[in-house]
DNA sequence: AAAAGATTCAACCAAATGGTTGACAAGCTT
DNA sequence: AAGCTTGTCAACCATTTGGTTGAATCTTTT
C-alpha cells in the first residue's frame, strides 16, 4: 500500500508547521481566517503590533503552506489553507495511544507490535 | 459542562510544545522514547552533535513536559510524557472539518454554527 | 497625473535558538 | 581516595526570530 499523502510528508515541511504554529498570535491569526477570508488590514488590527510584523507572521504561515495570500483590488486577501495541518495531526495520532489511560490497551497494543517484529 | 483538562493548556504552554515540536532531532528524539526509557547517552548515540546539545534538547522537551528525567544510579533515564501533546492535538482537531473535502459537510457545519451564533 | 490606501520591502535591533568546547559534578569501580 | 563514566553547566558563536520604522510598490480614486 501506498504510504498516504499526510503521512508522507517530509520533516522539513513538519518543522515549519509546528514553527508556524509555536506562536500564539500566528494561532490565533489561523483561527481568524477559518471562517472567510480577511485583508491583512482586518487581521492586523486586533493586534498591538505592526502591520509589518503582521505580515511578516503572515509569511510564517505561508511558507508552511498554512495560508494563501491573493489580490484582490487593492487588497490582498489572506485564506486557510488547511491541509497540511493533517501532516502535523497524523504525526501527533501516532502518540494518542501513549496519553490514553487505558494502560491494558497500550499494553495489548504493544505485545502486537512486538509479535509484528518477531516476524520480520 | 466543566472545560476538558486537554482544552484549558493555556497558550503559554501550547507555545512550548509546538515550539518543541518544530525540531526533527526533538521529534525523532521522542520516537525514541516511546517504547521505553532511555539514557542520555543512548539517545544521543544516533545523532552527529554533542551530548550536550542533545541535553540542551531534552531540556527543550523537558520545558514542554514532554519528557521526564530522573537519576538512577549513574545515569539519567528519559521518559515519555506524552499527556501535553493531547493539548495540541486538540487544538488541531478543531482544523478537522476544514481540511476533509466534504465540503457539504463542511458547509453544514458553518450554517449550524451561524444559527447557533444567532440565538447568542 | 496626482493623491490616497493597502501591503510589502529593507534595514535595523534585541532576544532566542541550536550548536560548539571545556570545566564541573555525581555515582560507580577499583 | 583515585579514577572512570555519565551528564550538565557556562561561556561563546552564528543564525533565526519577532519586533520596529521608513521607503517603495501596486491599485483605485480623483
Amino acid at each position: 500500500m501506498v504510504e498516504s499523502f499526510t503521512t508522507a510528508k517530509s520533516p522539513a515541511a513538519l518543522d515549519q508547521i509546528f514553527h508556524a504554529l509555536s506562536d500564539r498570535t500566528r494561532r490565533s491569526i489561523l483561527r481568524d481566517v477559518t471562517r472567510s477570508e480577511k485583508t491583512v488590514g482586518e487581521l492586523a488590527e486586533p493586534y498591538r503590533m505592526s502591520l509589518a510584523a503582521v505580515s511578516k507572521h503572515l509569511d510564517v504561515l505561508e511558507r508552511a503552506s498554512l495560508i494563501r495570500r491573493e489580490r484582490k483590488g487593492s487588497c490582498r486577501m489572506v485564506r486557510l489553507n488547511p491541509k497540511p495541518l493533517a501532516a502535523a495531526q497524523n504525526w501527533l495520532a501516532f502518540y494518542e495511544k501513549f496519553w490514553s489511560d487505558q494502560l491494558d490497551s497500550l499494553q495489548a497494543h504493544l505485545e502486537k507490535e512486538a509479535e509484528t517484529e518477531e516476524k520480520r
